[in-house]
DNA sequence: CGCTGGATTGACTCGGATCAAGTCGAGTGG
DNA sequence: CCACTCGACTTGATCCGAGTCAATCCAGCG
């Protein structure tokens, strides 16, 4: 019965009883927001800490001359990070893109829930940890790898995501992201993303259609990538307790 | 007497007498380490953290096929990740460019630093944040900007960074990279980096010769880069206490 | 004084951007 | 149930920024 967030924090680590509810109760009272909602802006105070239960959304900035970068697709169980609330001002922006569950958790609260519940704190941590690996991902894609590699690599790194958190129907991911936003993630164009597209498809690894992702040769698709799905979860350490 | 470490937290968050001791006696005895030495590998079980005082180093990622790209540039005063520790493996590694001297934490001592002076786990996370705000502004570049504004970019940042850690000489500052490692960190080769900082040269805004950067017109430079320099340091909360 | 590794320049090529038409599919209203 | 519309996806033609390959050039140094 656990929500996504609470199932994934404790896939990092091992969560007591007590952590588990206080997480329940305080994600209790989610709230609905629409597509294409912004959650919080470029230049804004950091407020709550919002938590992902349904839905996706992005963090994106938005240059003076009206480019968008999208920096990092946040799925259920995926939070923003914490301890913004040390800075003055947020750096980019996050917005919904699908309908979205999201629970906002007061930041003292939070704080206050980290200080009591080392085990929670580590989660966090460890989940910040992996989406500071994927920023790196990120700019190796961009830096050196090729517009092919860095769309297989993408696709690779959210359909891994996406089953960790259960959200796959086996070779398949329900993938409610537009060509454009893909493109404006990967630093490329609409059109030739969807050129990419099509050349991944005729190679056999893979298909997006219609905001369905299907992984037809895993391998194939994992060897064009040159991914490492270390970055993602292998790499954690199980502590002994 | 302090040195640029406990400068720099102390810059974040005011340190008590008694914190800036336990630093300093922690940072005592330092080693000096030669250039292009590894500090700590891909795939390394993660060791102690890694505080650098004097000199430069950097993050970096090498894909199969032998390209390499850089992830960050460590400067004095900048430390390695503290929470890696959570983490099985080293998604990158860090070498040093220039010799330096680093000082070496033991992980549990600085865990133990940190639960006992907030002041200085408060540093540790801007300073986190700080990066992390870096590692965006990067991605936004390698994206989305033109190659003229990316290097623009990036030299505005090391300059600025460089600037709150007193490593500059007004308009100017030693800068120890090659332009192969400038063309690895912003996604070029290094033939194209070379032309475009003689197109910086030649407007006027800067110029970068023999480990020599120059900035001529910081107003044509901030403008050309699209820089915003908030995301550095002005967004920085100062709290009341 | 010649060696060496970085920096610089030129000639050529190519990946991906740009511009410009379509096409397709889901939702809407008659 | 069909025509209309609108947004997203596709495809083609063309152009340009940046990569590649290949010479130098130059400064520091043994």
């Amino acid at each position: 019965m656990a929500n996504r967030f609470i199932q994934k924090l404790n896939g990092f680590v091992r969560l007591s009883d007590t952590e588990v509810s206080v997480l329940t109760s305080v994600t209790e009272t989610p709230e609905h927001c629409a597509p294409k909602r912004d959650l919080m802006r470029e230049g804004d105070r950091p407020g709550p800490v919002f938590v992902i239960l349904e839905g996706w959304a992005c963090r994106y900035k938005v240059l003076p001359n009206g480019a968008r970068q999208i920096l990092a697709y946040l799925m259920p169980g995926d939070a923003c990070d914490l301890d913004i609330g040390l800075l003055e001002e947020m750096d980019h922006s996050i917005q919904t893109i699908t309908p979205a569950v999201v629970a906002t958790i007061d930041r003292t609260a939070m704080d206050g829930i980290m200080d009591q519940h080392p085990g929670v704190a580590r989660a966090m941590y460890v989940g910040q940890l992996i989406d500071e690996a994927t920023l790196h991902a990120w700019i190796t894609s961009m830096g050196r790898r090729t517009s092919i590699e860095r769309v297989a690599h993408l696709m690779c790194e959210l359909y891994l995501r996406a089953r960790n958190v259960g959200l796959t129907s086996e070779p398949r991911l329900a993938l409610p992201l537009s060509q454009a936003m893909l493109a404006d993630s990967l630093g490329m164009t609409p059109v030739h993303l969807n050129r990419v597209l099509r050349e991944l498809r005729a190679s056999g690894a893979m298909t997006l259609q219609r905001g369905s992702l299907t992984i037809e040769e895993p391998e194939r698709l994992v060897r064009i990538a040159g991914f490492d799905e270390n970055y993602l979860h292998r790499r954690l350490r199980r502590r002994a307790s």
